[in-house]
DNA sequence: GTTAGCACTCTCATAATTTGACTGCTAATA
DNA sequence: TATTAGCAGTCAAATTATGAGAGTGCTAAC
């Protein structure tokens, strides 16, 4: 019975006795329809917004369907082909990719999405690159364990590019396998370290750090939050009301409030807190879903849909986990080619 | 008397007799200020709603707002500040950089912003880099005479550090001066003149040349347009109806109808168009503004703005103005910058 | 357990009414 | 001639009234 909060997620029109009828139990009298619901409402699955409407699921409801009866939607195969494209070609910058997940995830879902990244400071250098370029600044790429920060910082014309290859290499080896935040940090402490021949890198280094510091300043200022397709929320009927969804959509960029959704561990793969679940008191009446993508038990990162309770909760799982796999293939992939590469050692 | 239209475009609420004798005119009587109103109306600067409403300004009469009686606005610190730190520690990236922009651009004016980057084809190629990193994938840099294109291609791991270095090196003599467009088109042409020793990077500049291509594609598909802030739209009353934004939004991703706009040279500094001057159907009851960003006469870049006719024409015009001075101060920079290293020679 | 039938309730849509904000016009005034 | 007070007229927007329709709950019968 309760089946029918499936139609009710389509069409967004209460559940009647009339519709159950003609939808699935056409032996059955609207009456006895009627006592069925009945009990469903004693029990607090479904509710009515006044005495003559059909009912509506209750936060409860919608628990039970996601729990017990949702199955799993294919995907539009475009779409499947859209996502996999941008892991297929994907930008190695993390901040580009981070963008890219939140559009395509947002567009598969209909709903807006937020991609939160985890311990950006944490992540762990590889490989350090400072290539200079011809308009007076310098590129500075640092290849961590989940992709490339990327960050510009002013430069000397007088610099020889030996002098960058040598910094590069320099940080290079005294980093590599530290964390970002270690290198931040702790390069005062290197400097005396350096030796005579690279004191003339201190320049470098200096302006280095301070382009590293803003960026991080940055990052921390949005929380590591990314939020994408805030408009799509505008095609739920829920929020044709604009000052409603202008409350849902505030909360989109307000780091504080993401937090608390998104900062406990999630141990669940794909997770859905409903209504009064949610610790957000302007998101009392929506749905959040959760994908967590981990490595080594760890969270890295985490994506997050946020739309009406009556939302596609089916096709919103199906179209994370669809992008959590992407993730583990990639990864699957990078640990292969890094086996390949130790092989021809 | 058309003062009043400034006290309209920051209400919202229709010229009265009474709130214009409040605001300036104490002195004189409803009455009087009546028989101006319908003089203005008799000239087409004003029309009422209906008979018993107070009046709002035409096409016309913004027209001539705009033209005549419209001053400098000083625009908030801050925003000033936040622009000048998106010059001052700009990205080079071309790409970030016209994201960056055209949100702050949305930000400072409150309405959708939209930029368009011209002849993207065209850039003059200055320097090729190549540069390998650890993930099985290789960074395209091209530096061009406005901005840096980046890109990625895959890349085997087996291929030697100083295979890429001599690439970048033989792509950068070949193509220096010449467009992004011709590279893509001739490199085939020049893989016969590379010589015996460059025959081994055949694979890599048709790896990279693809990746090319594929952004090339990526950027036709888009126009060269990027619209941001589209949800600013909606803070206007005039949108509040969410048929009527969805219609002017969806303007604002279609660079078919957004080419009408920005396409054909513009010999202002700032421009603005009403109503019908705007030549897109969607927009006619919009008004745009758009600045071009031009050097040595050419235009290179547009910044455009759309909103309701009820536009803030004041604080879009100091706001682009501020942009493309920000623009031309970079771009004089450069130049002496450029000018030092001459020297230097 | 199921069902037909009927009274009941409440929303939504439409129509009627009232209110109030402005205007236009006229005639008087400076 | 320019200005003004005063008043009738107009229309939108808010308010209230009316009716139709959708859907339920309940009861009594099967």
């Amino acid at each position: 019975m309760l089946n029918a909060v499936e139609d009710y997620i389509q069409s967004a029109s209460p559940i009647t006795s009339s519709n159950i009828k003609t939808r699935c139990c056409e032996d059955l009298s609207t009456a006895t329809l009627r006592n069925e619901l009945n009990a469903l409402e004693a029990m607090g699955y479904l509710r009515q917004l006044h005495t003559s409407s059909g009912r509506v699921p209750t936060a409860k409801g919608y628990r039970y369907f996601v729990n017990s009866i949702m199955g799993d939607v294919p995907l539009d195969k475009n779409i499947l082909d859209e996502i996999h494209g941008i892991f297929e070609n994907r930008t190695v910058y993390l901040g580009d990719m981070v963008n890219e997940i939140a559009d395509i995830v947002s567009k598969a879902t209909n709903y807006p999405a937020v991609v939160m990244l985890k311990g950006f400071e944490k992540l762990i250098i590889k490989n350090v690159k400072i290539v200079p370029l011809m308009t007076g600044q310098a590129l500075i790429l640092i290849e961590t364990n989940s992709g490339i920060i990327n960050n510009f910082m002013p430069a000397k014309n007088d610099i020889p590019t030996q002098t960058y290859v040598d910094a590069s290499n320099f940080l290079t080896t005294t980093f590599s396998e530290h964390s970002v935040a270690d290198m931040i940090q702790n390069i005062e402490n290197y400097r005396t370290q350096m030796g005579q021949d690279l004191i003339e890198f201190c320049g470098i280094f200096d302006t280095m750090i301070d382009s590293l510091k803003r960026l991080c300043d940055k990052i921390a200022s949005s929380g590591g939050f990314t939020a994408r397709g805030q408009l799509r929320l505008l095609n739920s009927p829920e929020y044709h009301d604009l000052d409603k969804a202008k409350r849902v959509i505030d909360v989109l960029s307000n780091p504080a409030e993401l937090e608390q959704i998104f900062d406990e561990p999630d141990e669940q793969e794909i997770s859905f807190r409903i209504g009064t679940e949610i610790p957000v008191t302007d998101l009392q009446d929506c749905a959040v879903a959760r994908a967590d993508y981990t490595v080594d038990g760890e969270s890295i990162a985490s994506i997050g849909i946020i739309g009406p309770q009556r939302m596609d909760y089916a096709k919103i799982a199906s179209a994370l986990k669809f992008v959590v796999g992407e993730f583990a293939n990639l990864k699957a992939l990078e640990a292969s080619n890094k086996g390949d590469k130790d092989e021809q050692k």
